[in-house]
DNA sequence: CTCATATCAGGCTTACTGACATCT
DNA sequence: CAGATGTCAGTAGGCCTGATATGA
């Protein structure tokens, strides 16, 4: 028999390619999570950012979030607007402003934990616990490895 | 001592974080690898299709690529300036134009297709032959998982 | 009339580039 | 002076929504 099964494109066996998909289905469940109380994933990740590390100038939680400076702009207004941070002049550096988390921001934050590991048991489950095990642990090994190799620089803290 | 080497952001233990990451580190590779060639994911996914299916209606085509009517404009529009497909006017049904590859197009898919050979070779790099097939059975496993939820059509054929 | 086809205009998110004025 | 900081404008790719004109 020739492939006159060959329903399924080429490229669906791409592991880049079944790679991204799948990611692109956590990727989706985790923003309608975020949306659901009116949030994206650059609010999460500054909210959850000033919670671990305190308040701080907005190039600092670039670093630490690794969000773009030029994005961090944008992401603080937003946020600044919906009363979820503050932003405060450093009186000791007139360049800096301190971004604080607001008690509001930190409600929020912690809605936005919830939905997250909701969405988290809503992309794993049809795996087995030790699958789940077995899956983030081949993931991080490659994920180390590229960082790595393109110099992704951890957290940083100052 | 308390959590002095708190280094790693929270999200980054999330599964949809890590999953997201890798992936955004093989979306990097694929694309450099086509980009080397003037191409983009589009381009070559719409090559692959013309290869694999034949000649097509633009519709058609974005039926079995997955790709919008929308940027299937776009992208047929690319590749016909750069010679890499033809589109010619169907005379059985005036609305549609019949797209075909062309000789050139089938070069660039070669070509194509070998970087992209290459760029799954240096995403999976630090994983073992047994590691790999773990990996895109899990993945694939989701992957299929969510699509049916979804209700993503597989390859479709008119 | 309804449906399919092709097109155009636009949005979205994440990531990133460059320019700029300001202050250290 | 170099360097850090904050801001603004704009790009890119992939995905998606909507409106439109045309023809089956």
């Amino acid at each position: 028999m020739e492939d006159l099964e060959s329903e399924t494109a080429r490229w669906a066996e791409m592991p880049s390619w079944v790679l991204g998909q799948t990611a692109q289905h956590g990727s989706r469940l985790v923003t309608s999570a975020f949306s659901s109380v009116g949030a994206r994933g650059y609010h999460y990740r500054l909210l959850a950012t000033l919670d671990d590390f305190g308040a701080a100038s907005q190039a600092t939680l670039g670093r630490r979030s690794g969000i773009h400076l030029s994005d961090m702009v944008a992401t603080v207004n937003e946020l600044a607007e919906l009363g979820l941070v503050d932003r405060a002049p450093d009186p000791a550096d007139r360049r800096r402003n301190v971004i604080s988390l607001t008690a509001a921001g930190k409600r929020q934050l912690r809605r936005l934990e919830n939905r997250l590991a909701a969405a988290q048991q809503e992309l794993l489950a049809p795996l087995s616990p030790d699958e789940r095990r077995q899956l983030t642990a081949l993931l991080s090994t490659l994920l180390e490895h590229h960082n790595r190799r393109a110099g992704v620089p951890e957290t940083r803290w100052r």
